[in-house]
DNA sequence: CCGACCATCCCGCAAATGGGGGATGAACCG
DNA sequence: CGGTTCATCCCCCATTTGCGGGATGGTCGG
């Protein structure tokens, strides 16, 4: 990938002045390179994104948010068949997202509100092989790593939030008694009051609130 | 923090050259931002910057690696008190203490072997509030995030997976049923094949996989 | 001391679940 | 064509769960 005079670089957004923008830092990277601009391929939609699929290329940058599907699953796609280094290109950092493209295997998150040449920097720093995420993106990453203990506080007792990590781990009531040392109709108890707190009424839900507080 | 014209800003590194490397950029960075570099304080030992954390600084860059402590204690601490910005600095990049540092709050992963204007460059931005990553750790945290996509595919069948999905929601078989339009019992069934495929026995787990699987 | 939580234990019961079985049609593949 | 897998339906039955009670002792703040 490095090697190249002309890298192949696949281009997905569905506005196209957006594209430009991209495509002319791109341009902007490459030449600075030495690197001939005359592999770049551009996408409009999501369709249009997945004919191209086969074609190899050395870097790609797609937007999230199209029309027609979701980015991501195009990421994946050119992530899971050969070596590429993929950059999530959006104007939103909507968490949601972030985890699903992360998942997807992006090297990079780029936002496009960001200064020029900023983004110059991030696309030199993606081609030069290493990750480039944009501070907010960034910012969110270390946020997932910090004890979840965000939320105010929960109701929870601190017995209670014992029940739920260990139920949350799909034991079952008499299982987590014998963890816990005490009567399976205790666990039970416990476990009536967290229904009652968090407001939820199936193994299965609590098993969620778990993860969601981080209760792995 | 921003605003003050000598920001106090505490350097924790057992190794004097390593010390002196950092408070160098720190101080061309300030220099750079027309601030004083008086506020400037050193500890060489985990101990000594403990006895320092009731000071206020608005910037700290700890190393992780001291001879009588952990450093991601230090930073625990700092960043639990007051609002600071931490950075933690260290030659290695054990996977171990990434997670510990991360989790106990830091804004910040330098690894000391970059080049003094990336160093200069990282500091900089992290002065500037912005988190600031080097690659290998960046790449790390961007590993953490993909799906431990273990395992060829998984076993399920389209419609398992669909049930997966509804069931992982907290969703129970009747719900299921007519969600999908089909029998309680057929539900049943599939879940039955999702339980042997799978190796789980309850609804939490099956929740906990239906995460895993991003079936949110 | 009294009320409030909390953790602990227990009973009972209807409903859901988990695990075993069998059966049918449709689709697909060699 | 015969075999396999899939999706669908059904039955049975022991166990678990969800939910309604009631009860005791401990701790802590007012």
């Amino acid at each position: 990938m490095s090697g190249g005079l002309s890298p192949r670089v696949l281009v997905v957004d569905d506005l196209e002045p957006a594209r430009r923008l991209l495509v002319d830092a791109i341009k902007a990277v490459l030449a600075k390179r030495g690197q001939d601009a005359s592999g770049i391929e551009e996408a409009s939609s999501f369709t249009e994104a997945m004919v191209l699929l086969d074609r190899k290329f050395d870097f790609a940058f797609v937007d999230l948010h199209l029309p027609d599907g979701r980015g991501w699953d195009i990421i994946r796609s050119l992530k899971s068949s050969y070596d590429i280094l993929v950059a999530a290109v959006t104007v939103m950092d909507d968490s949601q997202s972030v985890e699903a493209t992360l998942a997807a295997g992006a090297d990079g998150y780029l936002i496009k509100d960001a200064e020029p040449e900023l983004l110059h920097f991030r696309i030199e720093r993606l081609m030069a092989g290493e990750p480039s995420l944009s501070p907010a993106i960034a910012r969110m990453m270390l946020a997932r790593f910090r004890p979840h203990q965000n939320e105010e506080e929960d109701p929870l007792t601190d017995r209670e939030r014992e029940v739920l990590s260990l139920v949350g781990r799909g034991l079952r009531a008499k299982e987590v008694a014998e963890q816990l040392q005490i009567s399976s109709h205790t666990v039970r108890d416990h476990l009536k009051s967290i229904y009652r707190k968090l407001d939820v009424s199936s193994r299965a839900e609590v098993a969620i609130e778990a993860q969601k507080r981080n209760l792995t």
